[in-house]
DNA sequence: ATAGTAATTAGAATCATTCTAAGGTTGAAA
DNA sequence: TTTCAACCTTAGAATGATTCTAATTACTAT
């Protein structure tokens, strides 16, 4: 999949809200653009940081990823190398890898991956929703 | 893999710190044995719950599973659904499966996945040391 | 306008986990 | 046996991300 610049990425949040009834109040937009700019994988504590310089508060920008959330338009990225949860604003399949040692998350893509892991699930009776796969390793620059 | 009972795995885990030189004390082995008894994927708090009754204190039960945990010889779980951190003392490689309805977790040994996972890991000339993989879906039971 | 609903907010509350500081246990050397 | 240092355990305090509360503000439709 080509690569989503920040503009489409934050209209295409603001379109799902508004598809599903929710207004598209200034702070609303804020919170999507920070979270479409910030390029890698958000926390939302970063978000704060930065629309609290627009005034926009705390429990709105939880509010807002929440409500992004059920949508299922991103993604919470639970890892083991964070306290803070990271979201994941490519829900296509893929899996994240996080380097063990710098922390940098890369996302590979990898289309056949979803067709196996739904194989698995399917192997014990259950049906596949959406899945989570999270590589540790060292990353290109830091395995040397 | 067959299955692993409980007073085997109990002792694989005593055994791996003994081989660490951390001491076999009677509190250790309550937590490796609570771990072990719990059949599933527990959690801290769950393992305090049981071995409080033997007097043990939150403190060392933290303490003790970390210590495993750096061991290698348990694996923290991140999932969405749960804000405890649960454990899996299987590491050997597979998916866990989680129902979005009822919330039991399953595991589905593949063989096969951790290699495609390497696969994937190396196109990004990423190395492969581990994986977490949480598949979502409805289980055999809730599908219905 | 005005009523009713949705949205925002500061600050308090929650709660899993980690930290701290003090005391207990162990084992080996003197 | 005594000592000593390193290891272990523990209650309770601290931390810190997230959620809740209660009050205010901003829309929307009539």
């Amino acid at each position: 999949m080509a690569i989503m610049q920040p503009d489409e990425r934050a209209r295409r949040l603001l379109r799902e809200l508004e598809h599903h009834g929710y207004r598209p109040t200034p702070q609303r937009e804020a919170v999507c653009w920070a979270l479409a700019r910030h390029g890698g994988h958000p926390t939302a504590a970063e978000i704060v940081e930065v629309v609290k310089l627009h005034g926009i508060g705390q429990a709105t920008v939880y509010n807002t990823i929440t409500t992004l959330e059920k949508l299922g338009v991103i993604q919470p990225m639970p890892l083991n190398t964070d306290e803070h949860t990271r979201y994941d604003l490519d829900t296509t399949p893929h899996m994240n890898f996080v380097c063990s040692q710098c922390g940098s998350i890369i996302d590979c893509h990898a289309p056949q991956l979803d067709l196996m892991l739904a194989q698995i699930a399917s192997t014990a009776g259950a049906t596949f929703e959406s899945a989570n796969v999270v590589v540790y390793g060292r990353c290109e620059r830091c395995k040397n």
